[in-house]
Parts: structure tokens; C-alpha cells; sequence
RNA sequence: GCGCCAGUAGCUCAGCUGGAUAGAGCAACUGCCUUCUAAGCAGUAGGCCAGGGGUUCGAGUCCCUUCUGGCGCGCCA
């Protein structure tokens, strides 16, 4: 089911290929092959709706002057079958192409048809899509990192979704491994502080240092008393994470609901060693003579996969890396339960092993291409205009709940998925805090809740929308009115661009964008008071842009207040 | 040292697979509310697209190089 706009471009170039046909039909044109062209919109749209590069791409093969082919390609194009009703030919040779009144009208009742699916499509064929986002150590809270990367990974599978995929969300919960043993020992000194002193029992440097893990301590202590003081070192361990493991992963499911994400899946890194599948998978590249021992370790070849170096799989302890844990991950994912492709957020100090884990996947057999690694830049937050040191060693680092507390989620979302993943944002605390008009997600929704309020004062006269005819959405031919619906129309092509290139922030700037257009077509076109026919007409408009609106706040879970 | 990402208006950022005089928001200045919400609109000003080479009809966009910033290069995760 392609868009009103997809039929409008496939109509222009099947035109366009009919009558460079016919001048080689005329002997116009020599026999060569036409070389691959593009149809776009222009930057001005003083140079059409739509330009090809046709001519000046032809140039060479055809041994022609760029105009000259565009003026016997002219002569000869037939545009009543296309949505477009004039053209020119300008600089070196574009074409320039210009929308008719019957584009306007079509784009509009395909709008009101669609409504809450306007932007759907199904370019995702219903492919099984995996994204794991934020995946955040549970051993501490979760920090301003896991904001951004809980907007980008969220809305990244809305708009997967929107384009057709069948998406699933999950988070990785890493409770095995080193970090947990870290965690307890943490844990253990901790709460031996509380009885001897921190003197006595010195917390080394290699520990987490944060006031959570005293607070934990603190919180046994309360419970339990000194009981773990009379047990030996690793029951102690054993005992302090199993009592405040559960506890921060309850935390980061609250933190998370508070953010709007709904994960399908919690997915618990320690299923993966109990079930076996971490040895599994060290057998398995044994097995294809991947790995090699070397001082006690078994390592893997990851240089025969492209990657710079090779990698302990499993230590000379006998515990596995997590490297190797999440090769059996990766492979769970594809192998296991079958997905089509998976996408991970990751942070972008992790990239240098983004090569040796899609590699790793091709070492077990599967298909490395169909593991996408978004990269996000981390986070610099801004207070007073200083930079704040994230850090969970230190202890002050500005946590995502102490985000929340304090920046609306409408906010919180919006302004963390406005730049591209993988560039460095600054975020000024003090200016996400405010809310004034300084920040972008008010002036979205303020264009959506002034449309609701159009429609209250007409419902006092009784006025209510209705449909219109083809005739009637013609009379919309204002240049604020036509500007806007041509960037209603490149909704779907917008969604579907975002998801391949795996940019959600593109959705928001397009709503930004909208937002100021509909401002604008607010100044210009008044909606009440003009005659019957125009004011529904223009009511469609207003309704169009609601309903896209809406549509991409619903998407990224951000409110649409119909007053404010 | 090697690798990845970036460098565009005072600030924060767009710029679609190379296309026509490089855009937006914020900040600054000037206008616009007796008519649908001024959290808005219109306008002015602001640029050697980090520097230098190259590729071609054409380069912010591609290649090389230098400089600057961020991040990697663990039997950490």
C-alpha cells in the first residue's frame, strides 16, 4: 500500500522514463543506457516540489548538453497520469517538477482515512527485531547515561514498530560475574564497618564507593543485626547480594516504569550459566578450533574475525569473561529465540568491541550483519554551566530517579531523543528544569493543544468537522497551507528513513518542524469566521496535523495535553 | 603509538545515497494580540562549514593530510 507521495514520485519517473523512450523513439537520443537518477525534494522549493538530476546524470552517456536533454525530455512528458501539473528546466539542468491541487486533496483524505496508522507501514515485512537498551549494571543505580539511552532505545522501537517490524524490548541484567562478586565484597566491609570502624576494615579502591552500597549495609544492619558478623567471608558475600541484588533491580523496574518503558523481557545474565549455554558456547567455538590455551586461560581467535586482538573466554580461575557470557547471549537471542535481527545501545566507550562480538557471531555460525550495535555518545551534564563528574566510584553522581524528580518525563524523553545517537550532548540541568518555552517539547504540544482549542470555540457555534470533498480541499492554496501538507505527506517516508538509519531523533526534529509549520499556517489562515467550505477544509487541516501529532507523541510516549 | 566518533552562526544542533544563493532553535535587536491560546508569528543581524591538498560539470557531504576535543586498546563490564 504505497502513500499518495510514494505513487506521486513512481508516477514522475515512470513519466520521465516514457518520454526519454520516445526521443530515442524520435532519434533524439542515442540507444545508451540511461545511468541511475535521482528524484528529490529541493532545498528551495522556489526550484518545484520535486527535481531530477536526470539530464546532467544522462550527460555523459548520452554526449549531450544537460539542458538540451531535459528540453527534448520535456517536450515529450505526458504528466496527466502524475499527481504534478507543471515543469521547468533550470541551472545546469535540473527538471523541476510542481505539485497540482490534486496531490494536496489526495494527501489530505489519506490522512483522515488512516488517521491513528498514518505513518505506518509495513517496510519491516513483520521481521522479529530484538532492542536492548539501557542494560544497566545492577549493582548501582542507574545514572544519566541510562536516560539517554533509555530514549533512544525506546523510542528507536517505536519506531521500528511504526515501520512495520515486530519489535521487542529487553533488558539485560548482568547478575553473574565479576561485578557481582565486587558488589559483595562491597557489601561485606561495608557493613563490617558499620560494627568496627572504617579504619579497621578499609574499603580498597577497587570497590564501589557509593553511598548506596552503605545504605544497603545499613539496611541489613537494621534487619538483621550483626548476624553476618559471625559467619565466614563468603557467606557474608553471598548473603549481603542476595539481599541487595533483588532490591536494586526492584529499583531499576520502578525507575524504568517512571520513564514509560515497558520492557518485554528482563533477561537474567545468570540463567545463561545455569542453564549452561556460557560453556556451551566456549565448547562450540572449540569445537571449530577457535579457541587456544595460554597461561591457564582459554582464549579466542577473535583476530580471525576481524577484530584487533584475541580474548579470554574463560580465566585461569575457571570463571567464565563476560565476553563469553554474552557471545551465548547474542547467540540465545538469534538461536535460541529466533530473531531476525537484533540491536543493541550500547555506550559509545564500548565500541572497540562492537567488531570482535558481530564477529564472534559468525564464529558460531550465525550471520554477524544481523547484529546492529548503536553507538550512543555519553552524557555531559551541565550544571551552573560546569561539568558534573558521572561517576559511580565517587559517589555523586546524578542518578536517572534524581533526573526524574526533577524534569518532567514529557521532558525527560523528548529532549534526549532530539540528537543523533552517536554525537556528544550536552545536558544543562538547569535548563531542562525550567519550563518555559526555551524547551522544544512545549512548543509541540502547544501547537496540538491550540488545534484542540480551535475546535472547542467552533463547537460553541456549533460547528463541528465534517468531510470534505476533493473540490473543497482544493481551496486550500495558500503557500502556509500547502507547505504544510507537503510535510504532513513526507510523514511514512520519515519513519521509514529513521528506522533504517536507526535515528529516532529524526522523528522528533520532524515534529518540531510540524509544530512550527502549523504556527505558521495559525497566523496566516484563520479557520473560523471564513466561508463554509474553506473553514471545513482548513478544520481537515487542523485535524490532519493533530492527528500526526498525536501520532508521534503516542509513539515516544510523550503527553498531548488539549489545553495548556 | 594504534583505532573509533566528532569539529557547521555567540550557544545547542540539522543538512536525506555529492546538487542550485549553507538551515533551524536559543540568545540579541525591531515589529504584530477589540477576531480560533502571544508557551505564537513576521523581520534584522550573525558563517573562509577547524586548516591544507585532491577527485569532478558540481564538495559541508567522497579521498589524503594536519590540528583540536571525546572515547577505546584488561584474565573489567
Amino acid at each position: 500500500m504505497a502513500t499518495v507521495t510514494e505513487k506521486a514520485v513512481l508516477g514522475l519517473r515512470k513519466a520521465l522514463l516514457d518520454a526519454a523512450g520516445r526521443a530515442v523513439a524520435d532519434g533524439v537520443f542515442s540507444n545508451a543506457a540511461l545511468p541511475a537518477f535521482t528524484i528529490e525534494i529541493p532545498a528551495d522549493t522556489a526550484h518545484g516540489d520535486y527535481a531530477t538530476n536526470m539530464a546532467m546524470a544522462s550527460a555523459r552517456a548520452l554526449r549531450m548538453a544537460p539542458r538540451k536533454i531535459a528540453q527534448a525530455i520535456c517536450d515529450r512528458l505526458d504528466l496527466s497520469e502524475t499527481v504534478f501539473d507543471r515543469w521547468e528546466i533550470a541551472g545546469p539542468g535540473f527538471m523541476n517538477f510542481f505539485l497540482g491541487d490534486r496531490y494536496y486533496a489526495a494527501v489530505m483524505q489519506e490522512i483522515a482515512q488512516q488517521a491513528e496508522k498514518y505513518g505506518r507501514s509495513d517496510f519491516g515485512g513483520g521481521k522479529r527485531v530484538l532492542v536492548e537498551f539501557v542494560s544497566a549494571n545492577p549493582t548501582g543505580p542507574m545514572h544519566m547515561g541510562n536516560a539517554r539511552g533509555g530514549a533512544l532505545g525506546d523510542c528507536l522501537a517505536a519506531v521500528l514498530d511504526a515501520a512495520g517490524f515486530d519489535v521487542e524490548r529487553e533488558f539485560y541484567v548482568n547478575d553473574a560475574g565479576n561485578q557481582i562478586e565486587k558488589f559483595g565484597l562491597s557489601l561485606s566491609i561495608r557493613y563490617q564497618q558499620l560494627f568496627l570502624g572504617e579504619e579497621a576494615v578499609p574499603l580498597p579502591e577497587t570497590c564501589y564507593q557509593g553511598g548506596d552500597i552503605i545504605d544497603h549495609a545499613q539496611a541489613y544492619k537494621d534487619e538483621f543485626g550483626d548476624k553476618l558478623m559471625h559467619t565466614d567471608d563468603e557467606t557474608r558475600r553471598r548473603e549481603l547480594v542476595a539481599y541487595a541484588l533483588p532490591k536494586n533491580i526492584a529499583k531499576m523496574k520502578s525507575d524504568i516504569a517512571k520513564y514509560r518503558i515497558d520492557y518485554d523481557t528482563w533477561f537474567m545474565e545468570s540463567t545463561l550459566h545455569e542453564s549452561g549455554q556460557v560453556m556451551e558456547t566456549v565448547q562450540m567455538l572449540t569445537d571449530k578450533g577457535l579457541t587456544y590455551e595460554k597461561e591457564g586461560a582459554i582464549w579466542y581467535k577473535s583476530t580471525a574475525f576481524g577484530a584487533e586482538k584475541d580474548d579470554v573466554l574463560v580465566r585461569a580461575n575457571g570463571n567464565p569473561t563476560y565476553f563469553a557470557a554474552d557471545i551465548a547471549y547474542h547467540r540465545n537471542k538469534f538461536a535460541v529465540r529466533g530473531f531476525d535481527e537484533c540491536i543493541d545501545v550500547w555506550g559509545a566507550d564500548h565500541h572497540g568491541h562492537v567488531a570482535r562480538m558481530k564477529g564472534a557471531m559468525n564464529a558460531v555460525g550465525l550471520d554477524g550483519d544481523k547484529l546492529t550495535v548503536v553507538l550512543m555518545q555519553l552524557v555531559n551534564l551541565l550544571k551552573d554551566g560546569k561539568p558534573v563528574k558521572i561517576s559511580k566510584r565517587t559517589g555523586k553522581a546524578i542518578q536517572l530517579a534524581d533526573l526524574l524528580d526533577e524534569v518532567p518525563v514529557d521532558a525527560a524523553r523528548f529532549l534526549f531523543n532530539m540528537r543523533e545517537s552517536n554525537t556528544q550532548m550536552d545536558f544543562d540541568l538547569d535548563l531542562a528544569v525550567k519550563q518555559d518555552n526555551q524547551n522544544p517539547v512545549y512548543y509541540v504540544q502547544y501547537a496540538n493543544a491550540r488545534i484542540c482549542s480551535i475546535l472547542r470555540a467552533l463547537e460553541k457555534e456549533q460547528i463541528v468537522p465534517r468531510d470534505c470533498t476533493a473540490e473543497e480541499l482544493m481551496l486550500l492554496k495558500a503557500p502556509e497551507e500547502r507547505e504544510l501538507i507537503r510535510h504532513l505527506a513526507a510523514y511514512p517516508t520519515e519513519i521509514v528513513t529513521s528506522a533504517k538509519e536507526y535515528d529516532p531523533a529524526r522523528i522528533t526534529r520532524y515534529v518540531i518542524t510540524l509544530a512550527n509549520l502549523f504556527h505558521k499556517f495559525y497566523n496566516a489562515c484563520r479557520v473560523k469566521g471564513e466561508d463554509e467550505s474553506l473553514m471545513q477544509a482548513r478544520l481537515q487541516v487542523c485535524l490532519a496535523v493533530r492527528t500526526v501529532i498525536r501520532n508521534v507523541l503516542a509513539m515516544f510516549k510523550v503527553s498531548a495535553p488539549d489545553q495548556m
